[in-house]
DNA sequence: GTTCCCTGA
């Protein structure tokens, strides 16, 4: 380790943890303003609570600086006991906060981003074996736990934003109590705004609690519409609600205005760009998860090369800043990583009069970031969730109600500037307030469980019954997952993983994909799955924008389409963005979405990289002689994994019967199908206006009996059309046994489970070891082996 | 004749 145990104070005038050991005067200046967030004074109590707990829950409210303090505090805890239990991590719900937090801390600290204090997301790894302060994505945490079960590079593990429940952040609370039973010597700090949340400290049991007082000295005033304003006029009362306080609130706090999803926080900027007679210019400032972290530009005021006057010494921290009156809580400040690739921002600055902010977010800023120049809140109340449908298994988007845990905090995020009273507009009736649910719904009571439980099960959780969920999800989202991995062989009947599960486990992606891929060794597509894979997992490839929907639609067709299949249309996608050197102004003129093909290729190599740790890879003569086998073949690789996922047509009219659900769909109109196949395997399935299927390849029903006898075994489908198609195939089929009544089809030695299949993997090979995980790099240079495609 | 993605890397 490359730094020297020093004194245990931050106070001290030598960084005890940094190489240049003198504190920068930006180090202090920073101190200044930590020094007054509410929860330094609490800074004594945690310290010795720590030391003598083996859980600290470290509760406050947004604004009072617990996310960039309690790392601090617990890196001094660490440090004090020479690291011998490890470094301190700190698991943060979403990427773009854990890379703005761990920016904002590494600088408080004057330490060196992506050295001492780094940070990890599915997507980057800033941080070095020199490393003493981690933050990590929360479920980039969860991962570690295979790879590492005792988590035993950590002294310290900080669970932040605990009141959002996220999957992530619930399961890994659940698996640290077993490893807290193991590890006398670790450490668990649960931070949260509310404890009442998820009824934590009865959950933890015996624990330290340290409250952080609230700020106090201002409170905010809250207004409510008369009337209930209708999701459709939410972005218009809401720009109509910025306009009227920038032109009649005078004291020129920012305003932040928080919307339901990223389409409409971009509509209200659009309109508020459009507003023409405003008494003075608005810098307005869209924030919603999707967005990198160099693309917050202007959240935070960052003066770049126009550093407070005070400046010696600030070599270390180019562009990393904020003013004096801004205090970040897990702030991103402003930049752009300025480590990463030293990319400037040109952003406006605060000399003089900087125009007023109107920062538009979805609920991302709800208590994760945090701006103390906001003076004004408009609170649309809504929030955009996925919700899953258990009992026909599709995701559904919802906008629903906020909960009135949130609506406290948005209202309180008027209120950070230090002295002034702050107000927040709520657009909803007073009344309304009494119908929100008190807290945030746990995320696991309305997701897709399925690849949630294979990575239990490969964390070794026997009994899902038994297992100590904060809160536990309904039996019916348990069984629907334990049933989906048993169709799929990735457990067995009593519910163990098999080898084929834990291959599947090493897949970051839905088991049913990861067994697509598994499965494109045999059929000799291994190349052409992965493409496909790849850009299944990033963000859609196809754009749409509604002032072009007609051009993208004829594009998409006409260069992209291929018979039969949406999934052969993203590998022409593919192609044809290589082959037009994975240009921009390509994209953008054929309507495709340049940051997530760029995102691609690096995906793509990885999950080659898993195969071939694996030691899984094409088999030679599997290889397909012809087009239309190959085409064939990554058909039936799809199939392999998408089996359940099957719909065929009732009529001729376009209304498909979901096999095993009784559930009529039609296509979804973006598919590049151009007539209407007899059977088709989906992606998706979406319920919104209409039931709809996405990103559809047509197949063989054929195909799905030798894939999965017993699921399509006709004496296990539901009396209707799909029963009485299956039953004519297996008449006609080989399969179909001379003599024998139909509904004993299925009975022992007829349609037995596909025999396992060899995945040419060595046994015992198992698990990845650790530090694999983010040594692609050098393995992807010699994947020759792996063929091109043309 | 029109869903949005919190996350895995």
């Amino acid at each position: 380790m490359s730094w020297d145990p020093g004194p245990d104070s931050l106070d001290f005038e030598l960084n005890p943890y940094g190489h240049s050991l003198v504190f920068s005067s930006r180090y202090y200046q920073l101190l200044g303003k930590r020094k007054d967030l509410p929860i330094y004074a609490c800074k004594e109590q945690f310290m010795t609570a720590i030391e003598k707990s083996q859980v600290v829950l470290v509760e406050g409210k947004v604004g009072s600086g617990k996310t960039t303090q309690v790392p601090q505090w617990c890196v001094e805890f660490v440090h004090g006991h020479r690291y011998q239990s490890g470094i301190v991590g700190c698991a943060e719900p979403a990427d773009l906060v854990t890379c703005a937090v761990a920016q904002r801390v590494t600088d408080e600290m004057d330490l060196v981003f992506g050295e001492e204090v780094g940070y990890c997301t599915a997507l980057e790894d800033f941080s070095t074996q020199e490393t003493i302060l981690r933050f990590v994505n929360d479920s980039v945490l969860l991962r570690e736990i295979a790879v590492d079960p005792l988590l035993e590079r950590y002294g310290v593990i900080i669970l932040d934003e605990v009141q959002r429940r996220t999957v992530a952040t619930d399961l890994t609370m659940a698996l640290l109590g077993d490893i807290l039973s193991q590890r006398s010597d670790m450490r668990v700090v649960v931070v949260t705004t509310s404890i009442q949340a998820g009824n934590f400290q009865s959950y933890i049991g015996a624990c330290e609690v340290v409250k952080v007082p609230g700020a106090g000295d201002s409170t905010t005033e809250i207004q409510h519409t008369q009337d209930v304003v209708h999701d459709g006029k939410c972005v218009e009362e809401a720009v109509k609600r910025v306009t009227d306080i920038h032109a009649n609130d005078g004291d020129n706090g920012d305003i932040l205005v928080f919307l339901a999803d990223e389409k409409e926080v971009q509509e209200a900027c659009r309109r508020l760009r459009d507003v023409d007679d405003l008494p003075a210019p608005l810098q307005i400032i869209p924030v919603f998860p999707s967005l990198s972290h160099n693309q917050l530009h202007g959240l935070y005021d960052v003066p770049d090369e126009e550093q407070e006057p005070t400046g010696q010494g600030l070599e270390e921290h180019p562009g990393n800043e904020d003013t004096p009156e801004e205090v970040v809580e897990n702030d991103g400040n402003e930049t752009e990583d300025s480590a990463h690739d030293g990319d400037e921002e040109d952003d406006d600055t605060i000399s003089g009069e900087r125009p007023r902010k109107v920062i538009v977010a979805t609920d991302i800023a709800d208590s994760c970031l945090v701006v103390d120049t906001v003076g004004f809140v408009v609170d649309s109340g809504r929030v955009r969730q996925e919700v899953f449908n258990a009992r026909v298994r599709a995701t559904q988007d919802l906008v629903s109600l906020i909960s009135r845990l949130s609506a406290d905090q948005r209202a309180d995020l008027a209120s950070l500037r230090p002295g002034k009273p702050g107000k927040c507009f709520r657009l909803y009736p007073e009344d309304f307030t009494e119908d929100l649910a008190a807290f945030p719904n746990p995320e696991i009571h309305r997701v897709n469980l399925t690849p949630w439980i294979l990575l239990l099960k490969r964390l070794g959780v026997e009994d899902l019954l038994k297992f100590d969920f904060p809160d536990p999800p309904a039996t019916e989202f348990l069984s629907g997952a334990m049933n989906q991995l048993k169709h799929l062989d990735a457990v067995d009947e009593t519910g163990c993983l098999t080898d084929l599960g834990a291959i599947m486990s090493e897949f970051p992606v839905d088991p049913q994909l990861a067994r697509t891929i598994i499965a494109s060794c045999e059929y000799g597509c291994c190349e052409d799955i992965l493409t496909i894979a790849a850009l299944l997992t990033v963000p859609p490839v196809f754009l749409r924008p509604p002032e072009a929907a007609q051009a993208a639609d004829d594009v998409r067709r006409r260069k992209f389409a291929r018979a039969g299949s949406d999934h052969l249309a993203l590998i022409n996608v593919y192609h044809a963005f290589r082959q037009n050197y994975q240009d921009e102004l390509w994209c953008s003129s054929n309507y495709l979405n340049f940051d997530a093909l760029r995102m691609t290729d690096d995906i793509r190599q990885y999950f080659g990289a898993i195969l071939e740790r694996l030691e899984l890879g094409p088999c030679e003569d599997s290889e397909p002689k012809t087009e239309e086998e190959r085409v064939k073949n990554i058909k039936r690789a799809l199939a392999e994994g998408y089996f359940m996922q099957v719909a065929h047509d009732l009529d001729g009219t376009g209304n498909y019967f979901i096999v095993k659900e009784t559930q009529v769909v039609q296509l979804h109109p973006t598919t590049c199908l151009d007539s209407n196949p007899g059977w088709v395997l989906y992606h998706e399935f979406v319920l919104s206006e209409r039931n709809y299927i996405t990103t559809l390849t047509e197949i063989e029903p054929q195909w799905l009996f030798d894939i999965a006898p017993k699921y399509f075994d006709p004496t296990n489908l539901p009396q209707g059309e799909a029963r009485r198609r299956f039953h004519s195939i297996l008449v006609k089929s080989e399969l179909a046994v001379p003599g024998k009544p139909a509904r004993e089809w299925a009975g022992p030695g007829v349609a037995q489970p596909a025999a396992p299949r060899n995945f040419h993997s060595q046994a015992g090979r198992g698990p990845v070891q650790h530090g694999q995980m983010r040594e692609r790099k050098e393995e992807d240079d010699d994947d020759s082996k792996l063929c091109v495609v043309s």
